[in-house]
DNA sequence: GGGGAAGATTGATTTGGATCAAGGGGCGGC
DNA sequence: GCCGCCCCTTGATCCAAATCAATCTTCCCC
């Protein structure tokens, strides 16, 4: 019962503790790993931090030292711009990591907040790149999530150049979806943890265009939304809605 | 005279056949490595390939196995959507590398296609997964360009999300103005490689539009344009109505 | 449990850029 | 050297989404 909302941290801080016994392992660095490489990535892993819903991760300008893998709850990244304009780029969830594009430069050109309470691994990058030196399979594991990451944010830029409002929210909530279905939970119903205002500025669009799509889906019956509740009424014409075969989805 | 002019191959196929010679080593692979292991960089990158104006590189669903560093001239590569629109995605100039968002799932997820007649190096990506195991710097230096192909994506999702098209096409002359720079080539004078079409496209705007701005441009006295040779008349203008302090152009 | 603030919805109006349409010019191929 | 195609430009009109404005709702804090 409880699975059915995502929204809510999926593991406290007392359990999970390895990457071992993680329940998003198969969706995060051990992906791909035996459990001897497991074993060595779990002693650089060891420490837990909790970031209470609001609070950035880190900010934009803090030097880098670490990458973040999400044990629990989720995230938004953003860009800000000189002129204090922001872009939200990117909502992660668990399994995912945050802090890529913090390398060159050594310092982090975005932000992350947690959209709701939540709980993140420390990867101590230095060690992680000590380990990957030793560790084929952990190196292509790394190179394969900077490769997805690449990918994805492809896809989105063929969403804010050349798609309209409609096919944009609903590639968001097919996309959103399919990410809480690999992680186990319902495809059909899901909480958002985020306010329409950041899904609008993700989107490229105003928080009323947001709200005016959500009125227009329910009339549709395409979804049932109340507040950040979503269910998913019709999955097929939605994903026809959003393009959905070999875009933004993807693989996910 | 001929360096004023970058969208001209500035290298034939017989010169610079090797990283330690190349004109473009400090702006790719070998950066930062020392000069024995830019030799073992070079014993697997021995490969090159000519690419006329027109042409592709790679398609999408190719199989993945080399990423390519361009040696000399320019590219444009794109994602095309299940209903065949197609969304260009980065231009791409000497001495960056095409292919990286193909490593997981093995497979070209978007297509490469030469604005003019080019030649690039053929990296193995087995091999140069392998030396790259042996040397740290050679990774340290994967992964810098990992995560800067990253943070410039960020930037460009700023552009496309927020910013009006005047705004847009400013940061893009700023852009490629300072990239040109960087290879030693004049930021005031340059020939863009790309047709009106594909400028738009990336801006996610229509070649209308973008032909109106370079005309609007030129009235305001902040370019002088004749087809796509384009002189910068005043840099701080085009600069603040870009809004370039630590978006877009960053540091290129 | 009540007050307040932030978030969400709905409506009216405006507008930036798309779309539709019609030339004009340069360059590669023959 | 000329033809034809592609690319670029310019103009007129339209429309999707922004903006402006006014509630309504939720839930957090006291």
């Amino acid at each position: 019962m409880c699975d059915d909302r995502p929204g809510i941290s999926m593991t406290d801080t007392q359990t999970a503790v390895s990457c071992g016994n993680c329940s998003v392992r198969r969706l995060c660095l051990p992906a791909g790993l035996c459990q001897g490489d497991i074993d060595k990535l779990e002693q650089i892993t060891r420490k837990k931090k909790i970031v209470k819903a609001g609070e950035p991760l880190y900010r934009a300008g803090d030097a880098f030292s670490n990458l973040y893998a999400i044990r629990s709850g989720s995230f938004k990244s953003a860009v800000i711009a000189a002129d204090g304009d922001t872009q939200v780029t990117h909502f992660a969830l668990p399994g995912e990591l945050l802090g890529l594009d913090a390398y060159s430069g050594r310092c982090h050109p975005s932000y992350a907040e947690a959209l709701e309470d939540s709980s993140v691994c420390v990867l101590p990058f230095s060690q992680l790149e000590g380990l990957a030196q030793q560790v084929p399979a952990l190196q292509a594991q790394i190179y394969s999530i900077f490769s997805e990451e690449l990918k994805q944010e492809n896809n989105i830029l063929m969403l804010l150049g050349k798609r309209s409002a409609d096919t944009r929210l609903a590639a968001l909530l097919i996309n959103i979806s399919s990410r809480y279905a690999r992680r186990g939970y319902s495809a059909s119903r899901f909480v958002l943890s985020m306010p329409r205002t950041d899904i609008a500025n993700y989107l490229g669009l105003t928080a009323e265009t947001v709200s005016r799509l959500f009125t227009r889906f329910q009339k549709e019956k395409l979804v049932r939304a109340s507040g950040r509740e979503v269910e998913i009424l019709d999955l097929v014409s939605l994903s026809e809605l959003a393009g959905t075969h070999c875009s933004y989805d993807g693989d996910n």
